[in-house]
DNA sequence: TACTTTTGTTAACACTGTTAATTAAACTAT
DNA sequence: ATAGTTTAATTAACAGTGTTAACAAAAGTA
C-alpha cells in the first residue's frame, strides 16, 4: 500500500512549494505584497488549492513567523557555544541577534509584527523630533551634571529609547501575558539600570 | 469677501470630520479596518471627496501618526517638569511613555508600525520558547555567577531581550539614519550596560 | 467497467484603494 | 436675472485583495 504514502509524499510537496512561492515573493517584494494569487500563479495552480494546503494567508505567515524563530533560536545556541563567560555570552547573543535581525529583516518584520506603510517616512516628521528633543535634552544634562561628563549624549538617548521602545512593543505583543504590576517592573529595572550606566562611569 | 474664507473654513471643516469618522473607525476596530469606503459612509458623502483632501489612505494614517509624536511629546515634558534632577526626569518620562503607549495602542502602533494580523497568536508557538530559553538560561547563568544572585532571572531576561527588541526595530524604521558602525556602538552601549547592572549589585 | 473519493477549476462574493468621466452646484461677470 | 465659468460631488469603473460554493476531472477501489 504505497499509494497512500506517496500521496502523502506530494501532499508535503506540494505544500512545500507553496512556501517556496510565497517566500520568494516575501523576499522580492516584501510580505505586504504577498497574495494567495501571486502564489497559485507562481506554483501554476488555481486558486483554492491553496487552502487544501493552508488554512488561510495568515497560517502561511505564520510558518514564516515560525521558520524565523527557529532560525533565530539555532542562531544564538551556535554563538553561545562559542564562549564560556556568561557576560560574553549574552554579548555574542546580543550580536548575533542583531545580525539575524539585519540579515532577515523579513523574517524579523513577521516576527515582530513590523512594518506598516505610513512608518517608511516617519522619520521625516517634524513632531518626532519635537518629542526626542525632549528626551535628548534631559540625558544631556543628566551627564552634564554626573560623573561622567564626556558620555555620547545621542547615543545614550537612542540606548534610552530603544528599551523604553522594546519594552513597550514586546509588552504589547504578548498581552495579557503578565500582570501590570510585573511590568511595571521591568520598566523600572531597565530604566534604572540605564540611569546607572548614565550616571556613573 | 468672505465668501472664499468660509470656502476655506468648511473645507478644513471637511477635512477634520474626515479625520473624526476615521479616527472612530480606528478605535472601535484598530487601524487595520479603516477603509475610505467606511469613511465615505460615515460622513455621508461619496468615496472621491476623501480624496480632495487627503492624497491616499496612507496620508490620513499619517496624519495620526504625527498627532500622536505631539501627543506624546508634549506628555513627556509634562513630566519632565515636575521633576528638578534629571536622573528623576528620566524616570518620569520613560513612565509616561509607557503610560502614553498603553492608553493610546492605537496611536503608538502607527508610531512605530506595529501590528500585523500573524503576530496576534504569536505567543503561543513554540518555537518562540525555545529560543527565549536559550536567553533565559544564559542570564540565569550569569546572575548565579555574579556577586547579585539573588536578581530575578525573568525579569532580566525581559530586559534583556526588550533592549534588543528596541534597538533592531528603532533601527530598522529609520533605515539610513546611521552607519553600520554607529549603530553597532548603540548596541554595543547598551549591552555592556545591561550586562554591568546584571552581574554587579 | 461502474462506483466512490480525492483533487482541481471556474466563477462568483464581498471587500479593498484609486481614478476618469460626468453631472450638479456655486460663484462671477455681463 | 441670465450666461458663462469654476468648483464640488457623484456615478461607474479598474485593478486588486481573501475566501468559498458549485462543478468537473482525475485517481483509486470494488
Amino acid at each position: 500500500m504505497g499509494i497512500a504514502e506517496r500521496k502523502i509524499r506530494q501532499k508535503e510537496e506540494f505544500r512545500a512549494s507553496i512556501l517556496e512561492a510565497a517566500w520568494l515573493q516575501v523576499l522580492t517584494d516584501g510580505w505586504q505584497s504577498l497574495s494567495i494569487r501571486k502564489i497559485a500563479d507562481a506554483i501554476e495552480y488555481s486558486i483554492p488549492v491553496i487552502y487544501n494546503h493552508f488554512e488561510n494567508k495568515e497560517a502561511i505567515l505564520m510558518e514564516f513567523t515560525k521558520e524565523g524563530f527557529q532560525k533565530l533560536g539555532l542562531a544564538l545556541q551556535e554563538v553561545k557555544e562559542q564562549h564560556q563567560r556568561p557576560a560574553a555570552q549574552l554579548e555574542a547573543i546580543a550580536n548575533a541577534y542583531w545580525d539575524f535581525a539585519f540579515e532577515n529583516t523579513e523574517y524579523y518584520q513577521l516576527m515582530f509584527g513590523l512594518g506598516i506603510p505610513a512608518c517608511e517616512q516617519a522619520r521625516q516628521i517634524p513632531e518626532v523630533k519635537e518629542m526626542t528633543s525632549v528626551m535628548i535634552s534631559t540625558i544631556k544634562t543628566a551627564i552634564a551634571e554626573s560623573g561622567n561628563p564626556d558620555a555620547d549624549g545621542y547615543l545614550k538617548y537612542h540606548t534610552y529609547l530603544s528599551i523604553l521602545h522594546g519594552l513597550v512593543s514586546i509588552q504589547m505583543i504578548q498581552k495579557d501575558a503578565k500582570s501590570d504590576l510585573s511590568k511595571r517592573m521591568i520598566l523600572q529595572d531597565a530604566i534604572s539600570g540605564f540611569i546607572i550606566t548614565l550616571t556613573s562611569k
